[in-house]
DNA sequence: TTCAAAGTTTAGCGTAGTCTAATGTTGATG
DNA sequence: CATCAACATTAGACTACGCTAAACTTTGAA
């Protein structure tokens, strides 16, 4: 039940703390995660996700109308949290700490977080200063599983000329993250809206201070979270 | 297959790592590991024992006489010193980089060696200068899978007036290493063996420099595995 | 209003590990 | 050298996950 002989490394079986976290990502606003819409998350077939979702609802981590979807209890949504605080604050400390760069962090992270003690987390958090965002500009649930509701707009929503900080990358892809990272769209870059071609055509942004102006199809845009920022007569207002 | 429901974070079922190390630790001085010496290690009844050999020689990583016990064949003896490399850096990085003490790595570090990947582990030992020794004073195997083999004596069987250095404490249980660790008997230090009383009786030593006495009982003296060293007329040889 | 497609759940089986109880093997002792 | 205790293995059941195929809902469009 933990390691197979064939397979050694890879964990191929999501853990429940896997289910929880994607049923976190997939119902936070508000609404209802679909089964089919978990197993392509997890990689696994629909009536695995059946199965485990019972299995969950047993033992009150979630609660599940048939054929609508689950949601997080409260117990459910702590369990998430604390899943979450540990991938983004590995993801912090390997990067800042052992030199790891942007793209490779993910999948150590997802394996390690399954086996740190929360001592470890605690003492990674504290090495880091406690910090609030990971290196995707995602927030860090704090130990007590509270963790800041970001109001982001998808860049591809986005208010012509409106001024916007980049917050989050919404992908795990490592092609689509290092195209992002060399054009310079890393979480905490400002930017402007300059232009949007209708049909969904791509967006033209400018980046902030430099004016260095990039254009990105929409696929691309619908993955970059930012906050809308207010503008002071002296300059963006800071954070 | 990984992590169950009821017990999400103690993995009470040891992988087949844990089987190759125990295996290694047990038929170390050449011999064969026992099934039963494997069940008590791995705190599982003997027929899982039975199991896991039968799945274990299947796919060549060990050799298995019936009703003798089981060898690692070359291939097994490379995946068990893998892990124990893994195992002793993660030990010492959590000593040196995050703050635990001696006593505490062991089970962080037990649940960690399944989880980290070769990359982590090599970064982790430069940042600690590719060190040959963990905190307990075991040699740690070179990434290669070569591993320093030390002739070590037990402190009960080290000859009277001999010069020693302490090289490995040979037991995991937190309360006897902390005691040990309250003694100042931690590796690296060097002693003499200034009395040892009859019929299975403690054994006296002094500290090098200091010269302070300590009395232990055959039990943990046992437990204490010293290197030998050679005395030049400045003092004691370094390493 | 029906009906078909899409999505969900149930049924039934496979695998990799655990366990207890029963059976085999070995080696020391009378 | 026969016996018996200790140890090892086999037999058979259980759990927790996975899967495919089949049955059941829901929904949206004709």
């Amino acid at each position: 039940m933990h390691a197979t002989l064939r397979d050694a490394n890879p964990p191929l079986t999501p853990s429940v703390e896997d289910y929880l976290k994607v049923i976190y990502h997939l119902s936070n606003q508000g609404g209802f995660a679909a089964t089919s819409d978990i197993a392509a998350m997890l990689d696994v077939a629909p009536p695995s996700v059946s199965g485990m979702v019972k299995r969950l609802s047993e033992t009150g981590l979630i609660e599940h109308v048939p054929y609508r979807g689950v949601q997080l209890t409260a117990q459910g949504r702590r369990a998430a949290l604390r899943m979450i605080r540990r991938h983004r604050l590995l993801e912090l400390y390997l990067t800042q700490q052992l030199g790891y760069d942007w793209g490779g962090v993910h999948a150590e992270a997802e394996r390690l977080e399954h086996a740190v003690s929360d001592e470890l987390i605690d003492r990674m958090a504290r090495a880091l200063g406690d910090p609030l965002y990971d290196p995707h500009g995602d927030p860090i649930p704090t130990a007590a599983g509270e963790i800041e509701e970001a109001e982001l707009v998808s860049l591809a929503d986005a208010g012509l000329g409106s001024k916007l900080e980049l917050r989050q990358v919404g992908t795990q892809d490592s092609a689509r993250l290092r195209f992002f990272a060399e054009q310079g769209l890393t979480p905490g870059v400002l930017l402007t809206v300059t232009d949007r071609q209708p049909f969904n055509g791509p967006t033209t942004i400018g980046l902030v201070p430099s004016g260095d102006p990039r254009v990105v199809g929409r696929e691309l845009a619908l993955l970059l979270w930012c906050r809308e920022m207010p503008v002071t007569d002296r300059g963006y207002a800071s954070r």
